[in-house]
DNA sequence: AAAGATATTGACACCATATCAACTTCTTTT
DNA sequence: AAAAGAAGTTGATATGGTGTCAATATCTTT
C-alpha cells in the first residue's frame, strides 16, 4: 500500500494533537489562575492528564513555548491596530485617527485583561517572551515613525529637526504604559480620558 | 562593668560588618559581570570568602535584599532630579527646564549604565525590586503632575480638561523608556537629541 | 570560669526544569 | 499475520538553585 505520510486517520497523530490541545487548554487556565511563575509543567501535565515528559515532546521550549503559543492569538489582534491606516493630511485628521487608535488599543487591554496580566509577568521573567514583545513594539514604532516622517515632509510639523522615533515614542510608550495600567488595574481612569489627553499632547506637540 | 551595647570595640560586630561589606563588594562585581539571575548566593559567598549561610544572616531577603542595598545609592541620585525645582511661569521657561531635566536624567543613565542594566533585569525578575522602582516612578509622576496642574491653573495650557497624570506620563514614561534604551545600549541617538525632541513635544503639547 | 550573646557554617530539605531510556501504540513492510 | 519501524508517552533522574537550621566558634559579660 502507498505510504500516506499525511494520513489524517493516523491514530498516533490524532492522539498527539489531542495531547497538545489538552496541554494548551490546561496551561491557559492555570496561567490565568496562578500566573506565569507559579504555574509549573507538573501542574499542567497533571491537569491535562498526560505524563510529565509529554509536555516537553510537544513543546521543547517548555513553559515559555507553551505560553507563547497561547499568547500569540492575543498579540495578533494588537498587530491589526498597527497595520491599520495611519496616513493623514492635516492636524485635525491626525487628532481623530490618533485618538481612535489609542482607544482601540486600550479597549483590547480591557478585553484581554487577564491574559495581559500574565504576559506582563512573563515579559519580566522570560528572555524569549520579552524578545517577542520587543518585536511587537518595534513594528508599532516603525509604523508611527513613518507617519511622522510623512507629516514632516508635508510641512505639517512644528519643527524639521524632530527625531521621528522619539516623537513616535511619545505616543507609543505612553500608550503602552497606560495599556499595562489598564490591564493590571493600576488606574481607574476611563480609557477615553486617557486617549483624549494623550492624543491632544501628541498631535499638538508634533503639528504646527 | 557597664554593658556597652554599642561598644565599637566589640570584635563580633566588627567581624560582622566586615562580612557584610565583603558580601556587598563581591555581589556588586558579580552582578555587573553575570547579571541578576546568573549571580547566585553560592558565587557571592565564595567570592566573599564566607560561609554560604552567612549571606542569609546579613541579608535575610537573600539576593534581592543584597541587590537593593547596592542599587539604593544609584536611585538616590535619580531622586535628586525629581526633587529639583520644577515650577515655571512661561512656555519658554518650561522648555528650558524640561530639556535640562531630561538631559540630566539621561546623563545618569550613561553614568550608571552597568548598574542600570542589572536593575532592568532585576525589575522583571523580582517583585520587591519592581515595587521599589514603581515607588520611584510614582514620585516623579507626582512631581510632574503637580507642575502640570500649576500650569493649568495659571492658564498657560492649551486645554483645561487635560488629565495631569496622563500629561506627566507623556514626559516621564517616554523619558524612562529612553533611559533604559541608553542604559541597555539599544539606541545610538545622542542624549541631547532625545531630550530636545521630547521636551519640544511635551512643552508644545501642553502649553498654548 | 561559667553563662550568654553574636556570628559563622555547610549540610540538607525543597522545588522546578529538562532529559532520556524504556515502553506502548499504531503503521508499514514483507 | 508477523516483524520491523515510526510516533508518541512516561516518570525516574540529574541538575541547579533557594532558604533553613542545628551545630559550632568566637567574643563579652557576669
Amino acid at each position: 500500500m502507498i505510504k500516506l505520510t499525511h494520513n489524517l486517520e493516523d491514530k498516533r497523530k490524532v492522539r498527539g494533537e489531542h495531547s497538545r490541545t489538552k496541554i494548551l487548554e490546561s496551561a491557559k487556565k492555570l496561567f490565568i489562575e496562578f500566573g506565569f511563575k507559579e504555574t509549573t509543567i507538573a501542574m499542567v501535565s497533571k491537569k491535562a492528564s498526560i505524563g510529565y515528559g509529554t509536555a516537553y515532546t510537544h513543546f521543547p521550549g517548555g513553559k515559555e513555548e507553551i505560553f507563547l503559543t497561547i499568547i500569540k492569538e492575543v498579540l495578533e489582534e494588537f498587530y491589526q491596530i498597527a497595520n491599520g491606516e495611519f496616513t493623514v493630511n492635516s492636524k485635525e485628521e491626525s487628532l481623530a485617527v490618533t485618538q481612535r487608535n489609542i482607544e482601540n488599543f486600550l479597549k483590547l487591554a480591557i478585553k484581554y485583561q487577564l491574559a495581559l496580566k500574565v504576559l506582563h509577568e512573563a515579559i519580566g521573567l522570560s528572555h524569549i517572551i520579552n524578545e517577542n514583545w520587543q518585536n511587537f513594539i518595534k513594528k508599532f514604532i516603525e509604523r508611527i515613525s513613518d507617519n511622522v516622517k510623512q507629516a514632516m515632509e508635508k510641512g505639517l510639523t512644528r519643527h524639521k529637526d524632530f527625531d521621528p522615533e522619539v516623537v513616535a515614542g511619545v505616543l507609543f510608550y505612553t500608550g503602552e504604559k497606560y495599556m499595562w495600567k489598564v490591564a493590571l488595574k493600576q488606574t481607574d481612569k476611563d480609557y477615553r480620558v486617557i486617549a483624549s489627553s494623550l492624543a491632544q499632547m501628541y498631535v499638538n506637540g508634533l503639528y504646527r
